[in-house]
DNA sequence: GCGCATTGTCGAATCAGTTCGACAATATTG
DNA sequence: CAATATTGTCGAACTGATTCGACAATGCGC
């Protein structure tokens, strides 16, 4: 059927092993027998069958990415680090495998137990996270992206979240703020107890209180409704509220209309959002945002360090950007 | 290392092709030794390596998903695609291995060259697209998901996005408007000449020509400026119009919102538009959903059954679906 | 109770690679 | 120039599964 070493070593006039030495380098070949092999593997288009290698090696140039099993609206959030998890994997060689966590573990036992990864990356890792443990006792290589109660000695990667929510703070205080208010993610959110939703606040509200400046917070629906409610919630309580930390990107842009809607376009806004959302406003926002190709590159290539046995860091922290506009 | 079949044959007292034998059902056992290999399998926790049985059976059990290498906010439209193939797969039993296009051919080549995947399911196809020529080439069994100028007899799903405008535009026509406006995709989309935009803009100006109403369409950022502009332009062209399509899923809440602002809060809206983008704006709007989790489970069990070398209708067109708010 | 068809199990071949040990054919050294 | 080291290649064993053919051990009819 398709073409295999042995149809290779025919047509250079080899054997079978030394065209897998040509392939690996594992041995030294003269330089006229390689011209010869490489030759015939281009004539033959020959790519030695997956399954056939990994057998031997114990490799399949495989990384799984664990994404947990979350319906609804919140998918959205996640693709950019698909994209930048894929381009990270495909410049280190290695192909992505995307499983999800029906009950939370058995796609993972399958794809690690039948050898079809060389090691997984778990995606939004949660405080109690029951897949960090059970990574641990497959023996598999893996990373953690997120910050778990108990890594079990995995490596994990991270934004700042604790930063981030301090920069902005830091920064709205600079510009002499001493009333701001911070609005978050949707109340369901924090009624999962995210981590990082609360690290961003309370990294700003930390921030905020060590200058003994005035610090506000609510949740907030993304929605036209959920942005009034949020602003009028805040200016309430605040009513000398002159800068506003914005962490949720669905909402900023409603809540950059609704400033101006009410006349307050006066108010100082800092976005923790990616790049484009920010720039993309009809009046262009000051922004911190999180390194999403980087966390994803990093973790990549934590993985496979790991899979290569090279120690890793067991925890990296990325540091948010901050972006003046 | 891993536990192998030899391990469970040893564990419980039979030889090797009995144990294959139990897990793959092709030979008649007695109950008595089936209950004893599964008790060892269960025991040692036994899983085929996926490597070595795909040598003998040529099946993988992982289907790929080539994704098109599009940077930029585009990402975002696609993750419930992603999510929906991810689902659907599980479901037929499936791994998915992601895919992208780099220079437009060599991941899938690899991918398919070295056996790592029984099938291809090619998303975002394009009117000119070299992928489905490719995989034709390789004799591998694919599914494209879009419509293609050359299927090249491979079986394509799409969304019918003429329908979708048709059924937009035969709505407003019901409701009595005879001035109806079509807000369409980011000007960028349409000079890439991506096909659906222009089906569902020509499928909305052609059932409102057939009745004699006036169509007016124009591109849209999903920006509050761009909307600003795209608003302000449709209704200096048509002062009269008082029904407005939509077909721009960032832009939407942006466009409810101005028209209120606008004090046109009269103007009947229609969406092309998934569900709960249309059900989560400060005033609900009647939309025109795409079935995007049939789409993605049509494509999978497409593929599945190209796999398994039943025929496939060559073309399935999904009928969007009304949804009156 | 004997021949015949079933049924259940096993040994061995096979799949497509990798890798070890052996062994020529050269190259280097004393 | 002989003894040793190096280099390049090959044959054979091995990886972990599946599957074919062989072959006992039964069940059945006569």
């Amino acid at each position: 059927m398709a073409v295999t070493i042995a149809d290779v070593a025919k047509h250079a006039g080899v054997s079978r092993s030394t065209v897998s030495y040509v392939l690996s380098g594992n041995r030294s070949i003269s330089a006229e027998t390689i011209a010869r092999v490489e030759a015939s593997i281009e004539a033959l288009e020959f790519r030695p069958h997956a399954g056939a290698r990994s057998i031997r090696t114990g490799r399949t140039g495989v990384i799984a990415m664990a994404l947990p099993l979350v319906h609804g609206p919140h998918n959205q959030v996640q693709m950019p680090y698909v994209w930048a998890a894929l381009t990270a994997a495909q410049e280190a060689g290695l192909k992505l495998l995307m499983l999800t966590d029906d009950d939370g573990a058995t796609a993972i036992r399958d794809a690690v137990g039948s050898a079809m990864v060389d090691g997984v990356m778990v995606m939004e890792v949660q405080h109690k996270d029951p897949r960090p443990k059970l990574l641990r006792s497959l023996k598999c290589p893996a990373v953690l992206v997120g910050t778990p109660a108990n890594p079990h000695g995995l490596p994990y990667v991270d934004f700042d979240f604790v930063a981030s929510g301090r920069t902005c703070a830091e920064h709205l205080l600079e510009r002499g703020h001493t009333h701001v208010g911070f609005l978050g993610q949707p109340p369901e959110t924090y009624r999962r107890g995210l981590a990082y939703a609360e690290h961003a606040r309370d990294g700003a509200l930390a921030a905020l209180a060590e200058e003994g400046a005035t610090g506000t917070w609510t949740a907030c629906e993304p929605s036209s409704g959920g942005v009034v409610d949020a602003l009028t919630d805040l200016v309430t309580r605040d009513p000398e509220l002159t800068g506003l930390i914005v962490y949720n990107e669905r909402a900023l842009p409603l809540v950059v209309d609704r400033l101006a809607g009410l006349g307050r376009a006066d108010v100082d806004v800092v976005a923790i959002c990616p790049d484009d959302a920010a720039d993309r406003l009809a009046r262009p926002v000051t922004s911190v945002s999180l390194p999403v190709e980087e966390l994803a590159r990093t973790a990549v290539q934590r993985l496979a360090g790991v899979i290569n046995g090279v120690a890793q860091p067991s925890v990296t922290m990325l540091a948010p950007i901050l972006k003046v506009r």
